[in-house]
DNA sequence: GTCTATACACGGATAGAC
DNA sequence: GTCTATCCGTGTATAGAC
């Protein structure tokens, strides 16, 4: 299976095919080696385009946040924007489950990671809200959205009729999870999403919109 | 440094000197080799104990479990209980917070965690949730704590104003969040339960509660 | 400037001696 | 039950070939 030429590598290159790894394989399988022999080159070839392997997770973790659409904040909308924001973020994630565990660690350097968290932020206090209060909410969003992509619930759960009916017995169907379960994580995320945002929008009925009333300009 | 007698290897001895290392050097550092010398022995004779690194992994993580406290869910206030297990949860991965990512892919085997599972589940169908809610209820709540124990929001932030003044104008006092990481990450979780708990109960009011009171035993 | 060969220290795991 | 010896795979530094 010769190559038509020379296939020389690229930053790109390198990133779009570990991502593919990663997503075929998982975290544990990526390898600078296994990458390496999927891009038809050595091990250390890697490094004269990346210092170190975290630097192709970073690059690929950041490809992945890149596609998350925070436009939303530009309207004055808020709790439509954090919705629209939350269902982005989490099905750009779920498109590439096996990274997650790595990007939920936070932002660090990464631009998009940090370009998404100005913009909400920036788009809550626009919103008015109080910036410890705009922090906490992005906190809270991002806490749910990585904690619903970190891994599936459903998958969590083994399928052995007998583990359950054993010990557990309200957990008698929870081997049925894995059947269902993309209904069952959309599901809880739909749910766990809207009772946040009912519950943001009463608070911000009781302290932010009262005060906004009460200024001159409010 | 001599032992006073032969320091036998038992799978306890194991598990605590196996989540101390964790907490103290984090996962990464976590090896079977780097384990053993801790004991004093070498690396092989711990599989007289585990047959692999999982099933160590597996106990730590169990064990960590098992420190929450579902109890509230004996009481028909499920509200309460949903906050009692929420914090309790969260407390116990807080105090271990690098084993989260293993322990956050789901219960799989381990007894503390599917006894959790079926605590919160059978407590949810008890006070009236229908099983497929009661279901999404308990997975949104694990969302929201796994998430927020996963990694601390503040710490994934690096501590460097050059960076954030660059090019994220919203984000001009990001580093300093580590300065208030506790309060940060608690308030942001304060926040994002009692907003979901508010939210669940409105839920609750609009479908539950009405269908209840048709019930002739209602 | 890009890749290969080689080397090192370390990882999980197994086999067999004591 | 613990040891030694061993296997194979990993991240990555370095030196040199083209």
């Amino acid at each position: 299976m010769p190559r038509p030429r020379q296939p020389r590598l690229t930053r790109q290159l390198i990133v779009e095919t570990a991502t593919a790894l990663i997503d075929a394989e998982g975290l544990p399988a990526f390898s600078t080696r296994r990458l390496a022999a999927e891009l038809g080159v050595r091990g250390p070839s890697l490094y004269n385009h990346f210092a170190t392997k975290d630097e192709i997770l970073d690059a690929v973790a950041d490809t992945v946040t890149a596609a998350v659409d925070t436009s939303g904040f530009a309207s004055r909308d808020w709790v439509a924007a954090l919705r629209d924001w939350a269902w982005s973020y989490r099905r750009a994630l779920t498109v590439h489950p096996n990274i997650v565990p790595y990007l939920a660690q936070g932002p660090g350097r990464r631009p998009a990671a940090l370009a998404m968290a100005d913009a909400v932020y920036g788009g809550l206090v626009r919103a008015g809200w109080p910036p410890a209060r705009a922090t906490h909410i992005g906190a809270a969003l991002r806490y749910f959205v990585a904690g619903s992509a970190l891994g599936s619930f459903a998958r969590g759960f083994v399928e052995d009729p007998a583990l359950y009916a054993a010990h557990y017995p309200h957990l008698r169907q929870a081997h049925r999870l894995v059947e269902h379960q993309q209904s069952v994580d959309e599901g809880a995320f739909a749910l766990g999403l809207d009772a946040l945002l009912h519950g943001l929008a009463a608070e911000y009925t009781r302290t932010v919109a009262t005060v906004e009333a009460a200024r001159p300009n409010g």
